[in-house]
DNA sequence: ATCATTCTACGAATATTTTCGTAATACAAT
DNA sequence: ATTGTATTACGAAAATATTCGTAGAATGAT
């Protein structure tokens, strides 16, 4: 059903109301000042929902004044499907070179590693 | 110097030329033909190619008529930059996640889950 | 020398994404 | 009722990215 791809700033939208839930046009675009660390117009932002509503991204809620947004895109199958454009256009297809890649970028504790390792014998006995 | 973040297009081009080391402007745009089963019109791969070269993003031998360009942007460097954003954005600053998902995405064989996990006792050991 | 082909340069058209100004409306407080 | 504030709707400007048409120069074949 929702197969666009949302534009980075989209990204960032539905990024907030998958960790909240269900925002108002302010509520978001607080967060998007806050993340920032600068104001976010506050037109900007609702024509940015408003834009993503009709896309079909987000649904509303209209019965009050302020309209309450909620995402209709899976977060999983939405970051599933921006890192798989990611193993073909960056790593050619290789999600091993991907893994090694952010696994050298960023320090992992202890704790991740031996997590990443339980999951990689699981998929090993199959 | 080189931190601009290549666009969609440009990060094509640079995957050409980082298999290839030199070509043509018509090297480049038969690649692209070729990946994308699609023909690219030549000006326009020729147009992107000379608007990263004012970008600093690739130098030109123009001593003879067909010049031959090069990446200037080291591919390693490249590839980290955008995966650290998509870790920043997509996974909340969680290469963890990250890697999961990729691992979960794309089937590996059991050379390449050898290989990370090799990979991961070293992290571990330090 | 002429012609056909290939290439670069350049600018403009198109498309997409992001930002914002303005107007109309609803609501709350006085 | 009037005023001030917050909200939506709308359209257009600005910024960015992509595509392409055309012209002119260089090259090679005849």
């Amino acid at each position: 059903m929702m197969n666009l791809k949302p534009t980075d700033s989209e990204l960032e939208i539905l990024q907030v109301l998958w960790k909240k839930g269900s925002c108002t046009v302010r509520d978001v675009n607080e967060m998007l000042s806050e993340e920032r660390g600068e104001d976010v117009g506050y037109t900007t932002t609702l024509k940015l929902m408003q834009i993503m509503h009709e896309k079909g991204m987000v649904d509303r809620d209209t019965s009050s004044r302020t309209h309450v947004y909620h995402a209709l895109m899976n977060p999983d199958h939405t970051k599933r499907t921006i890192l798989n454009k990611v193993i073909d256009t960056v790593f050619n297809g290789s999600a091993t070179q991907l893994v090694m890649q952010a696994l050298s970028n960023r320090k992992s504790s202890k704790e991740e590693i031996e997590q990443i390792k339980k999951y990689l014998d699981q998929l090993d006995k199959k």
